[in-house]
RNA sequence: GGAGGUGUGGCCGAGCGGUCAAUGGCAGCAGACUGUAAAUCUGCCGGGCUAAGCCCUACGGAGGUUCAAAUCCUCCCGCCUCCA
């Protein structure tokens, strides 16, 4: 059971859903996507969302289920991936999870504490008085009311220091206690982890082919369609690296070669905090991206010895079901290659 | 040909006699990360060491003035602007 459930991950561009794709034909696999913006409908080029004809040859979980202004989170990804995994392995598929979202594995992998979704009046209250107070005084604050987490964080952390004090103030039950109730790696959903990199040098480069690439099969006309759509400029689809950019580009604030080489140089960054990230995580067997061949073959005989054991166990169990006391013995374990 | 300006670490850009291996910013590198995570944040960032200290090489090049120069002077080289 552990070998139908396949994690491919690793810095962006580095072929992850090629990869995935080509695995999921071969063996008859599913995709579950692993990431926090391709879930996003009409946010396709830019987050390198596989294409329609891709969907449609493997069957892709976790895609286009979100319109830009909702939003998404490690938790809620957590919880739809384990209700999509079941699904997959009831078909008695293989699950291939695809994506570069750490966090978002990790919940998933280790299991996040149950903590409460984010309580849109207490946000809109802390803004409020980040705007008037500033962040200094909202750090105290959290320094009384969770000094653990306090003391965790950078005193420069917006995003965590509102996190934190939205937290404590909407459940009065400090974040620190909520993660100590259950922290990563309380529970957890086994599978084999791969890994896929590159050398920085040839991952910085392909990242701006890609994003040339991209550019020319729409990109911009995109965004300008989500623009014109009525899409919000602030609503959370948007933060996805060029979309951004290319807005600030339409709307006449910077030229676009400056716009280019911004989404080139924060992909890249970006790419570099994904391998930071995954380097730590426990249980990827890493590959290189220019011969996926090898990584594949591995893949698809981890699944061929999944096969095996589960008819050797169906056997075993067919041949105590019969007890026929004296019968052949049925199925082994071992085989041919 | 004449007048003026300018040349700083990978790039941009401060400094204009000592407290300068040189403020900032960018890029780069490393790291953190519990519901915004493609987000957010932190550290390092000339080289070498028996490293909270020391040594070496550095502010276009060569000289010079000073106890002391990226900072002042002379000449040379490159770039820019204006007048011819």
């Amino acid at each position: 059971m552990l070998s139908r459930i396949f994690a491919i991950v690793g810095p962006t561009a580095a072929g992850k859903s090629a990869l995935a794709l080509e695995f999921a034909a071969a063996v008859g696999g599913e995709i579950v996507n692993a990431d926090a913006l391709q879930v996003y409908r009409g946010f396709d080029i830019g987050t390198a969302k596989p294409s329609v004809e891709e969907q449609r040859s493997v069957p892709h979980h976790l895609i286009d289920i979100l319109d830009p202004a909702e939003r998404y989170s490690a938790g809620e990804f957590s919880r739809r991936a384990h209700e999509v995994l079941r699904d997959i392995e009831r078909r008695g598929k293989v699950a291939i999870l695809v994506g570069g979202s750490g966090l978002y594995l990790r919940a998933l992998w280790s299991g996040i504490a149950p903590l409460p979704a984010s309580d849109a009046a207490v946000r809109a209250m802390l803004l409020v008085r980040l705007e008037s107070a500033g962040l200094p005084v909202l750090f105290d604050e959290l320094a009384r009311v969770d000094p653990a987490t306090a003391r965790r964080l950078g005193r420069g952390d917006t995003q965590r220091i509102l996190r934190a004090l939205e937290v404590a103030l909407a459940t009065g039950e400090p974040l620190s206690s909520w993660i100590a109730r259950q922290p990563f790696g309380a529970s957890a959903v086994a599978m084999r982890k791969v890994g896929l990199t590159l050398p920085r040098g040839v991952l910085y480069d392909a990242i701006a082919v890609r994003v040339r690439s991209m550019l020319d099969r729409g990109w911009l006309d995109e965004v300008r369609e989500l623009l014109e759509r009525g899409v919000e400029r602030g609503s959370p689809a948007f933060q996805a690296i060029g979309y951004r950019q290319w807005v600030e580009f339409l709307d006449g604030e910077c030229e676009f070669e400056t716009a280019l080489q911004r989404v080139v140089t924060l992909t890249r960054r970006f790419a570099k905090r994904q391998e930071t990230w995954f380097r730590k995580e426990a249980g990827i067997v890493w590959w290189d991206a220019r011969s996926t061949g090898e990584c594949l073959a591995s893949m698809k005989e981890m699944v061929e010895m999944a096969d095996m054991t589960e008819l050797a166990r169906i056997a075993k169990m067919t041949e105590q079901a019969e007890f026929t006391g004296s019968a052949e013995p049925a199925g082994s374990p071992d085989g041919g290659g």
